[in-house]
DNA sequence: CAGGTTTTGTGCAAAATTGCGCAGGGTGAA
DNA sequence: TTCACCCTGCGCAATTTTGCACAAAACCTG
């Protein structure tokens, strides 16, 4: 069975009795409507109407294909409802991907997201890989760095992630504080094993000290953090991360220089939409409350 | 939701991943496909899927319109295998007509075609009012008197119903025999209250007597023969039916030019099936045993 | 019985759809 | 990196589809 409109057309034509009503609910002109009715019936081989001068009465084979048609149309009707109401309303999924490093900011948000939208079901993904707008693996991404330029994605910045200079109480008491930028290379740090990580802050560690002072290198964010929290170096940690870890002490003021830029990107098929929408307005909301 | 073809399209790109995939499969134009999906998107304002160098990925909504689409297709298919299959078996219904006074000829015969084949559901309609193919009320007619001309109907000569003169016992007692056809007008005569009855045994008799000897009119055959038996005069019935009844004599010996024909009428849209090839050939073949 | 209405059916022209060729871009392998 | 392949996307021309006008037939009503 190929070419579905003319299931259509037929079926208008059992409903309706007549071809003019079917032409006229269908909104074509009754020659379409006879042409369709004689190519389904000359495919197909079956007879579906009788044709007579007041009308095409249905053949068992035209009432069968009226049942079927039937219910298509009211399966269609209702499809046509959830998709219209799909766009406006927030539900489904709302799948989010970020770097495991930012679940501490994003999983309050997203919990309460949910809370205000039974249906909504959160999906949050974090993982070394990076998940791919372009294929559909992801609504809305929280990216960190330069601005990403993919053509079809949308791209806003975030906010301004405030970096200080932290090291563990274990670590001062061994080592001292630091005294200012000269003091660097006394000291000892926590950096990125990556060597050309881009983040702002790892280059200006890398102009500032030797290589040599890196001594505790890791390949993940979280992992960093656990280091500076076990006294292995100084390390730059987001304030907002190190407010809520106790122990740790600020080593240097933060300066503007170190602010790592975070990006909200969507994929252009998706940023209209009214649930992908709600969550970024949502989501800028509760960040102004984080202030700096 | 209007266009069923465009959401077969997107049934199978959904199914496919790829526009180049689905048209393939929808033997049509990768360029074609596209446009479909441009536009029925454009139509219901959601995004179906979502694009990128690789294919099409579905979005929720297209995930949803391809879960309801391939219910469709299923639907559809059946319905071919049915409605394919239906032209050459014999099932579902079987609608025949004919006037009532036919009965007892056409009953044995459909209930033995009925039992070759269980499938089958037999209508057998007689009644007052003639009931017309052309509007699908039947697929067979049984009609008497001159040949049908019906442009659309389908006619073949059934055969010859031999007819005779015969009174009841009782009115031969009270009358006598018919002596020959002068003496016709000693007699009275169970006839057709139509005077413009277009049988030929009553041109026959409103000829060769007078309007007064005809005392019984009837508009009715079933009632003509009871007249008949219940000796209310003298009057025409089939060879056949006389045959069945006793207390019957022959007042005459049959006139070929009495004799009325039987016509088997179908409508053309439902002469070539199956079904009713094979009735009629049943028919047929029951019917020469039925002999004179 | 006649006139008006409704319906199907067909030739022809306009309109919409489709197919074709090519460009652009991303992906994966050598 | 470069190359080959695959997929999408777009302009233009050919084809198909559709609409229009008209005819013919049947039905209903006064």
């Amino acid at each position: 069975m190929e070419n579905w409109d003319e299931v259509r057309t037929a079926y208008q034509v059992a409903r309706m009795g007549t071809v003019s009503g079917a032409a006229e609910v269908l909104g074509v002109h009754h020659a379409t409507v006879i042409r369709h009715i004689d190519a389904i019936e000359a495919r197909l081989g079956v007879k579906l109407f009788q044709r007579h001068a007041r009308g095409y009465t249905p053949t068992e084979a035209g009432q069968d294909l009226l049942r079927v048609a039937q219910a298509t149309d009211d399966q269609f009707s209702q499809l046509v409802g959830r998709l219209k109401g799909q766009g406006d309303e927030v539900s489904g999924e709302l799948v989010v991907t970020s770097l495991s490093s930012m679940s501490h900011l994003l999983v309050p948000v997203l919990t309460e997201f949910q809370q205000m939208h039974p249906g909504l079901v959160i999906r949050y993904l974090t993982g070394e890989r990076l998940f791919r707008l372009e294929y559909g693996e992801a609504h809305v991404a929280l990216r960190a760095g330069n601005a990403p330029d993919q053509p079809d994605n949308v791209v806003q910045p975030f906010l301004k992630q405030k970096i200080g200079l932290f090291a563990a109480q274990g670590y001062v008491e061994r080592h001292g504080m630091l005294k200012g930028i000269d003091d660097l290379k006394n000291h000892q740090f926590v950096g990125a094993d990556n060597a050309e990580s881009r983040a702002p802050f790892n280059k200006w560690l890398r102009e500032h000290t030797t290589k040599e002072t890196i001594i505790f290198r890791c390949s993940d964010g979280v992992a960093m953090q656990e280091a500076i929290m076990a006294g292995a170096g100084i390390g730059f940690m987001s304030m907002w991360e190190a407010a809520r870890r106790p122990g740790l002490v600020k080593m240097m003021d933060p300066l503007e220089e170190w602010e790592g830029s975070l990006w909200l990107v969507t994929h252009v098929d998706l940023h209209r939409t009214n649930k992908v929408q709600s969550f970024l307005s949502f989501l800028k909301e509760r960040a102004k409350e984080w202030g700096a």
